[in-house]
RNA sequence: GGGCGCGUAGCUCAGUUGGUCAGAGCAGUCGGCUUACAUCCGGAAGGUCGGGGGUUCGAAUCCCUCCGCGCCCACCA
């Protein structure tokens, strides 16, 4: 053995042998229980970053400890297709070329990306594979592999027949760059300096009435004034007609509850197609809707003289016209926040579109239910909480999203009259139900709705597979809490839904990783380490440990090569301590055999607390705790006391007391590689392949 | 507006149900190329555990309050 572990010669070499050998593919024993993880898909088209590489070592220690344990143990991996990201990306990538998505139409733009996707996605699995992960590769899944499509039209389908998805008008979340609905989870709000513009709505038969707004542009939609019932100030106007100014539109003042009295004039101007609350005002009203704002974010042909004008602009105008009329009555700086694409950073409009939704309340109550009643836990706890507030006032979820790039919605109209539609597997089927040539919808499935049920179409759902009956319900997911809604909630209510079994038995949050100066890790902030030039310095074992030690559930981390420099020095640390045994010339005797001394006697019984420690908090999953304990006992205990106190013994010539050391340093050595592998597999597994027979990666935790 | 979390050595953080909990890594300091390892070994230094109050025989650990940070949800024109 070298004084140094070399892992840019070994890593790889061990990894395809682990490979080969079949130890990433579970046995499916009836008689045990399995462990399973499904890997959250990355996107196929992305190369791994340091959060990648986090949640990577955490499920792997998981997954390589339940597998020593002897559990049959799935950890499978996948990849994402990404919708909205992967759109935009490439349509930039056409860009530059010279080429457009509309040169191509939707097939050739999809098989195109499909390819190049593909391609993608290799490099990125190469990268889970440097870093150590033990997944199966055999059961690896994509999110638009054919099997997982059919499975979601299939539950499409069943939910659309069962009520559970509509189609309806709605005001929704519209971005004009990306021309897409976006669900309220892809909006984020963001503080503007804006202005707050008071106008006066003259009464038709003389008075007025004033009313405040932060878009006056939207009065061009207007179809009321709406005051609370309560409010005496009003209650003689109620009923009344006002003149709608600029449009000359007469249009009703009603009285409804959302209206509160405190607020600026307590009266409100409500634009039905164009804000959420406005919208139901009018349901309740039953007023009109006037589009006035367009897909493109510019004013419509409603919006008479200021048609063509984007909405920035026609802000101005219609303030500036109001001032000339005299109806202006201030504006003034106002602070407030405004919904924008978390994707695109811009503003986002809200309009009415038709859009595909799904009915979430009945979904929602049972993966309350499963939670509250701990059948599916959450690490750390309070993100238990977390989820019940927001499942408590959920809302309906829209799924349309205008992109090519996706799972396709499964809805076909009958082309004479599209009033006439039926959600089918096919064209051909649905031919044959509406009777005449149909087209199909052109809008695609939200990702999360597909990514929604991944932890069984990865299983081979709605077939009744062998791995979907033995290895569901799953027992790990693991994850950001940054899509705790996006996706885990998602995933618990369609879980039960689909299968009528919960979809895991624990999720596990891991933090954000950031760096030295506690801030996020971002390309724009130029901040970025990247894992695999970490891998090629250092080792991964070096990198799985400094992401990995310090870490708890749902707590943010932080990462600097000092860390993992650090962790480099301690598999070196493995190593040498397994080199300095090896150079021990008698052959080792397992301990009962061997007439022990008193002090290797306390050793060993030293270690099997630690073993029974470290066993206590893996169960736990407490990990990074477990990973402290085994790196403090084996540098600090094992190295520094164990071993050095050994020496005289070993250089002596007493044999009684060699044979005793010989076998103490073995048993604690070997039984610390078992339980060390998890954390830093292959110097663990490169001295067991050194030392001792068969793998390390199928051996037996020490009991 | 509602909810959640954090504040422990210069830096990044561990400290599970209150009693070897005052710790680790890195940085730093002093001394060592000792035949497993200088990617190492040994020694010393370093914090009134954000402030204040309370519960207790005993609190970094539980309760209250204040200060300072951060996150999530909803969105009020």
């Amino acid at each position: 053995m070298d004084s140094k572990f070399d892992f840019r010669q070994l890593e790889s070499k061990l990894y395809q042998k682990w490979e080969k050998s079949g130890a990433f593919s579970p046995k499916i024993d009836k008689k045990k229980k399995p462990f399973c993880i499904i890997m959250p898909p990355p996107n196929a088209y992305d190369k791994l970053h340091i959060g990648h590489a986090l949640f990577v070592t955490l499920e792997d220690i998981m997954v390589r400890y339940h597998r020593l344990l002897g559990e049959p143990t799935l950890w499978l991996p996948g990849a994402d297709h990404a919708a909205t990201a992967s759109q935009i990306f490439f349509e930039q990538k056409l860009r530059g070329e010279g080429r457009s998505r509309h040169d191509l139409g939707r097939d050739k733009f999809n098989a195109e990306l499909m390819t190049w996707m593909l391609e993608q996605r290799e490099t990125m699995e190469g990268q889970l594979k440097v870093l150590g992960a033990s997944c199966d590769w055999t059961r690896k899944k994509f999110t638009l592999d054919e099997d997982v499509s059919r499975a979601v039209v299939y539950t499409f389908k069943r939910m659309y027949e069962e009520g559970l998805i509509y189609r309806g008008k709605r005001v929704i979340n519209w971005s004009p760059k990306s021309q897409t609905g976006l669900s309220d989870l892809e909006v984020i709000y963001q503080e503007v300096e804006g202005e707050l513009t008071l106008i006066k709505y003259p009464l038709k038969g003389g008075g007025e009435i004033v009313v405040a707004t932060t878009r006056p542009e939207t009065m061009l939609g207007d179809t009321a004034v709406a005051v609370n019932p309560k409010d005496k100030r009003y209650k003689e106007m109620v009923g009344k007609t006002v003149i709608l100014p600029l449009m000359n539109r007469e249009i009703p003042v009603v009285a409804d509850d959302y209206v509160d009295m405190k607020f600026g004039t307590g009266a409100v101007k409500v634009t039905p197609a164009h804000d959420p609350n406005d919208f139901e005002i009018g349901q309740r009203h039953n007023l009109e809707q006037i589009e006035v704002i367009g897909k493109d974010a510019r004013i419509t042909e409603a919006g008479g003289k200021y048609a063509g004008m984007k909405v920035t602009e026609a802000r101005e105008s219609v303030a500036e016209d109001l001032d000339k009329l005299g109806l202006l009555v201030e504006r003034k700086k106002f602070v407030h926040s405004v919904p924008h694409s978390e994707r695109t950073k811009e503003p986002v409009e809200q309009l009415l579109s038709e859009q595909w939704f799904v009915k979430v309340g009945p979904l929602a109550k049972p993966a309350i239910e499963a939670v509250k009643r701990g059948k599916i836990k959450m690490l750390p706890k309070r993100f238990e909480k977390i989820y019940f507030n927001w499942m408590e006032n959920i809302r309906d979820w829209n799924i349309s999203r205008q992109l090519w790039w996706g799972h396709r919605i499964p809805v076909y109209y009958l082309a004479d009259d599209k009033s006439k539609y039926t959600v089918a597997f096919d064209a051909k089927v649905a031919e044959q139900e509406l009777g005449g040539k149909v087209v199909q919808e052109e809008d695609t499935l939200d990702t999360w709705f597909s990514s929604g049920l991944w932890p069984f179409t990865t299983l081979g759902w709605p077939e009744k597979s062998q791995d979907f009956e033995y290895f569901y319900p799953t027992t790990v997911m693991e994850t950001g809490h940054e899509i705790i809604f996006f996706w885990v909630a998602r995933m618990i209510m369609l879980g039960l839904y689909c299968t009528g079994e919960i979809p895991f038995e624990l999720v596990y949050f891991n933090g954000i990783v950031r760096d030295k100066e506690n801030q996020k890790i971002s390309r724009s902030k130029g901040n970025v380490i990247d894992p695999i030039e970490m891998v090629d310095k250092y080792g991964a074992d070096a990198l799985r440990m400094g992401l990995m030690m310090g870490t708890a559930a749902g707590q943010d981390t932080h990462v600097d090569e000092d860390k993992i420099r650090a962790h480099r020095n301690f598999a070196n640390k493995i190593w040498n301590a397994a080199r300095f045994i090896s150079m021990q010339d008698a052959s080792p005797q397992a301990i009962d055999k061997v007439d022990l001394t008193k002090e290797d006697k306390a050793f060993i019984k030293e270690f099997n607390g630690i073993v029974k420690q470290v066993t206590k908090e893996m169960n736990k999953y407490a990990i990074a705790q477990a990973g402290d304990t085994l790196y403090q006992y084996f540098w600090h205990q094992f190295c520094d006391v164990v071993i050095e106190n050994s020496k005289p013994a070993l250089y002596g010539d007493d044999d009684r007391q060699k044979s005793s050391a010989v076998a103490t340093l073995n048993y604690i050595l070997k039984n610390s590689l078992v339980m060390l592998h998890p954390f830093v597999p292959f110097v663990t597994e490169a001295v067991w392949q050194e030392l001792y027979e068969g793998d390390l990666i199928v051996a037996s935790w020490p009991k």
